[in-house]
DNA sequence: ACAAAAGTGTTACGTGTACACCCATGA
DNA sequence: TCATGGGTGTACACGTAACACTTTTGT
C-alpha cells in the first residue's frame, strides 16, 4: 500500500459554495461602526450587505477573508476572526451557499478611505445602520456579542480606538460598545492598576480646555497580564 | 423586472466539498470522555477521527451535525452547538474539504450503546484519547476550550451529567473539567445560594456508607437566574 | 470500632461600588 | 470669570477564600 502518495477519494460527493461575509467595525467621534456596500451582483441588488466573496477551492478561509478585507480597506494587519459559519439551505434565494462570518477590528483613522469609496461601501453608525440582506443581520449581532464578550476578556478594545487614546476616550468606548454608563473615578483606578497603558507626555485638547493625558496600549506588559474581566 | 422570482446567480462558481465534525463529549465515572470512531473510508483508514459526514447541498448545516449524532449514538435531543470552521486548503490531504466542528454534549447512561457499538464507535477517557486525523485534534481542543467557557457562565455542565446527581459529583465534574481542586463547603454554598437545584428526596450510596442526597437541575429556576460565573 | 465520604460555619481579606470636589484652561 | 471636561480619594458592602471538625453507616 502506497500511503504517502496524495490521491482524490471524494471527487464524486457533490459541492457546495462556500462564501466568507466580513463584518467590519470601527470606532470613530465616540460611536461604534460597522462598513456595509450595496449588493452589486446576484440577487437583491442594490441593497444593503456586508463584505464577501466566494472562496475559491484553492484558497484558505482565512485567507479568503483577509482579501476581501483587503480589498475594501486597503488594510491587510488587522484583527481579524471568524465568528460563525451559516448554513440553512436556503439563507440565500436560488443558490445553496454556506458563509462563513469573519468579523474585523479596524482604526478608521488608519485605512484608506479611497480604496472604501471606490469600493462602494460606507460607514455608518452601528446604532443607525440600515436591514440587511439575507441573514446579515444575524451576523451581525451574532458578531457584536463576540465583540462584547472579548473586549471585556482581552485587550481587543484596542484594535479599534487609534495609536494614542485618552482614558475618557476608552471609557467612551466601553460605554458605546456596551451601551452603559461608567463611573470615572472607578475606570481610571482600574485601566491603571491594570498597568497595561503607556503614559505620553502629549495631551489631546480636542474635547477640552485642560486637555486630557493621551496613553497608548502597551503590547508587551498586557502579554504578561492578559486579564480584563473586571472593569466595569 | 421580477423580484419574486428564484433564480440561481451563482451556478458557474466553483465549489467546495463542505463537512461536519461531531465533538462527542459524555461524563462517566467521574471522567470526562469522548466518543471517536476508526476512519472508515477515504484516506487514513483505520485511524482514530472524530465523527462526522459530508453535507448535502439539500441539508442544513445544523442538520447535518444532527443526523451524524443520531447515527452514532442514536439520540436525537442533545446538546449541539457549532464551534468553529475549518478551511486550510490541504487539511484533508487530496482533497478541498471544509469543515464545521460541532460539539455535542450527552449523558453517557441514556444513550444507546448497541447503535454506538455497531457504527464502531468509542468512549476514550478524554486524557488518554488517541492522536486524531488532519486537523481534529485542534478541533477537539477549541471544542473542549467552549465547553470550559460554557459551564462557567452557563448551566451547560447539566447536559453531560445524569438527570439525578449529588453536590460532590457535581464538583468532582468541575474538578475533572478544570483540572483543578475546589474547596466542598464553599462549593456546595455557593451552588445552593444559586438556588437552581432541586434536592430530592433519594440518596445515592454509589461513593459512601453514608450516601448523599441526589438533587436534580430545576431549569426554571435556572432561566430565571442564568449566572454561574463564580462557582470557583 | 473504624474507615470513608458527606455535611456544616466562621472569619479575614480583597475587590467592586458609590459618591463630591478641585484643577486647568480657553473663550 | 466662568463654563467645560479632566482628574483625584475614601468609606462601605459584598463576595471569595481559607480552614477543621462532626455525622452517618457498612463492614
Amino acid at each position: 500500500m502506497d500511503q504517502n502518495k496524495v490521491i482524490s477519494y471524494y471527487s464524486d460527493r457533490p459541492k457546495i459554495l462556500v462564501a466568507v461575509d466580513c463584518i467590519i467595525f470601527g470606532f470613530d467621534e465616540g460611536e461604534l461602526k460597522l462598513l456595509l456596500m450595496k449588493k452589486q451582483m446576484g440577487s437583491k441588488i442594490g441593497e444593503w450587505s456586508l463584505i464577501g466573496s466566494f472562496i475559491d477551492p484553492a484558497e484558505d478561509l482565512n485567507d479568503g477573508a483577509k482579501r476581501v478585507l483587503k480589498e475594501c480597506t486597503g488594510l491587510s494587519d488587522v484583527y481579524l476572526e471568524q465568528s460563525y459559519s451559516y448554513g440553512i439551505v436556503d439563507r440565500v434565494p436560488g443558490d445553496r451557499v454556506i458563509s462563513i462570518g469573519y468579523y474585523a477590528l479596524i482604526r478608521i483613522d488608519d485605512h484608506d478611505k479611497e480604496t472604501v469609496k471606490e469600493f462602494g461601501a460606507e460607514w455608518f453608525k452601528f446604532n443607525s445602520r440600515p436591514a440587511l440582506i439575507f441573514d446579515h443581520d444575524k451576523m451581525v449581532s451574532d458578531a457584536v456579542n463576540k465583540l462584547k464578550r472579548k473586549t471585556r476578556n482581552q485587550s481587543l478594545g484596542f484594535e479599534l480606538l487609534p495609536e494614542k487614546f485618552t482614558i475618557p476616550q476608552l471609557r467612551q468606548f466601553f460605554e458605546e460598545i456596551y451601551q452603559i454608563s461608567i463611573d470615572k473615578r472607578n475606570f481610571r483606578k482600574k485601566i491603571l492598576y491594570m498597568d497595561i497603558l503607556k503614559k505620553l507626555e502629549e495631551k489631546d485638547k480636542a474635547n477640552s480646555k485642560k486637555g486630557a493625558f493621551l496613553y497608548s496600549f502597551d503590547r508587551e506588559k498586557y502579554e504578561s497580564n492578559p486579564d480584563l474581566k473586571a472593569l466595569f
